[in-house]
DNA sequence: CATTTAGTTTAGAACTATTATAAATTAGTT
DNA sequence: AACTAATTTATAATAGTTCTAAACTAAATG
């Protein structure tokens, strides 16, 4: 409720309409203290048990995909069969722990940076990410 | 047809009946100069195009997570909607065309070794990806 | 070498995530 | 208040992948 405003002029700079949908959702994702990951499908089970008001599905995917568009929201892709989101667009890497399914941010004291020698021949690099995959110490002790 | 008994070998050293099919994708995927990268799809294209017999699309699965299971390929999650595989099961990064939609392998001397300087607790490390993806110079240039 | 059995292949159904569609609704404008 | 264009919605459609159960085949056994 308190940043309602704020998000109304989000939504109005970008040229998004700010509905209701889009206002609730903003809600879930933005008024927080701390950034998170989600997929479409955590964000839309997360709308239903907290709220009344249903959101349909269609809603949710272009409302995602128009904060990402905007650069409100990250994708990160981690499984072919899933996709993730982030709500911290800062530039950062991630930990993806095996065993539990979950992304970790990294802080820049945790990776250092990369270093690239050589890009390709009349391209822009437009972004560099590092995945660490992390497992359970006693994995393969089968 | 020349590498045959390696490839009957390398299946039967993983537990894998050396079966015509399974064969015949060895012969697809391993018997080349250079490695590289595809999809499922890729693969079944390149197989109902260039030989006679016709392999179905649920072995062709089955065989290619077989594949990456033992050791012998190596998936790479670009995007949410397709799966890539390499042959090359060597570490290393990719750059990603996002103009043409194309993997391209790194070498050493084109990205520095990333250095992680701290790990999660009681996690050991699984593997450590960089995508770069660049897109053309003039892209935003609208 | 015939028989058995366990692994493999297959076509097609089923499933899951995502996108498209077209009618109903809503926001902002005139 | 009426109009226009954006948005929402339920549902259908699509794409990639996995499941299923029957048919087939490789290897093991007698």
């Amino acid at each position: 409720m308190l940043k309602n405003s704020e998000f109304v002029s989000k939504l109005r700079n970008s040229g998004l309409r700010p509905t209701k949908q889009r206002l609730k959702i903003c809600e879930v994702l933005f008024n927080r203290d701390k950034t998170f990951h989600f997929t479409i499908n955590d964000l839309a089970k997360n709308i239903s048990k907290n709220f009344n008001e249903k959101i349909s599905l269609a809603t949710i995917y272009n409302t995602v995909h128009a904060f990402k568009d905007k650069g409100y929201l990250k994708e990160i892709t981690i499984s072919s069969d899933k996709s993730y989101f982030d709500t911290n667009i800062t530039k950062h890497h991630h930990f993806y722990d095996e065993d539990t399914n979950l992304l970790i941010d990294c802080n820049d004291n945790e990776i250092g940076k990369v270093n690239i020698k050589n890009n390709i021949t009349g391209k822009k690099i437009s972004s560099v990410e590092v995945l660490v995959r992390v497992a359970s110490d006693n994995q393969n002790q089968n």
